[in-house]
DNA sequence: AGAAGTACGTACGTTTTTGTAAGTATACCG
DNA sequence: CGGTATACTTACAAAAACGTACGTACTTCT
């Protein structure tokens, strides 16, 4: 079945590679574990993960925490993972607003093996360091 | 010590952040973790890692595995890792070229996690497909 | 009364990333 | 002798990412 085959048929393009594979292959140019992968991966998705995993965070709380992210990034990176159900968002309907995030359970494991590296790269950071030429 | 009397005093910007944090911090805007972090996990350079945990490749070789990557993407990635001491070049002073990368042992360590998380995408590529919003 | 905090959306311009195409030197294959 | 393979580099242009600034609607703090 093509790509085009499965969006005649209302069968979503992401639907149809899975189906063709059964499973994920980063190695395949088209595969949709890319996207996804770069979302967990991205300047400041996987430091969003980060954060979360430890806690729920507020908006202002995240971009506090997150040092260096703009309010435009990290509205951008909240709606990607919430799109992909990494992460779910909770409004509160009062004035001023308050807002909640938190992982949901799929994010919560993604973002254990996001933490994992993280830590790894900090705690072996003058490892690197050294071993940087120049 | 501020960053400009480390430079002054021929010590590395990096080096002296370092000794200032004891380890690094992401969260930190200018942490030098932050750059490694983004080579080990940018678009190309975690499929470059995974492709390397796997066994050593030749440079078209990581070019036929990894489909998509450009020669021009490649090289630069490879620059990269080698640089932050992941990545070991071994040139043979044949003609025509070849070329062998490998991890080092600090990149094998990094790579474990990078393939955690890749492999746990590729895994549970059905899950969050269906998780996402449209 | 004026300032600050809350959670964003949007417009704009800049910076960074990425792809494409071409070039290099040589050897092997048909 | 022409095509293919090797491992790149460089110039150029297109695309994507990113930051800044501003606006919103209302409340609390000063």
């Amino acid at each position: 079945m093509t790509k085009l085959d499965a969006q005649t048929q209302g069968q979503t393009v992401a639907q149809a590679l899975i189906d063709h594979w059964q499973a994920g292959n980063v190695m395949a140019p088209d595969c949709p574990s890319r996207p996804i992968l770069q979302h967990l991966t991205s300047r400041w998705g996987a430091l969003v993960m980060v954060a979360l995993a430890a806690r729920p965070h507020r908006f202002s709380s995240l971009r506090r925490h997150i040092r260096g992210i703009s309010e435009r990034m990290l509205a951008q990176t909240l709606h990607e993972l919430e799109a992909d159900g990494f992460v779910l968002r909770t409004a509160h309907a009062v004035v001023p607003p308050h807002v909640d995030y938190a992982l949901t359970p799929l994010g919560t494991e993604a973002a254990q093996h996001v933490v994992a590296l993280v830590t790894w790269v900090e705690q072996n950071l003058s490892k690197v360091v050294a071993a940087q030429s120049r």
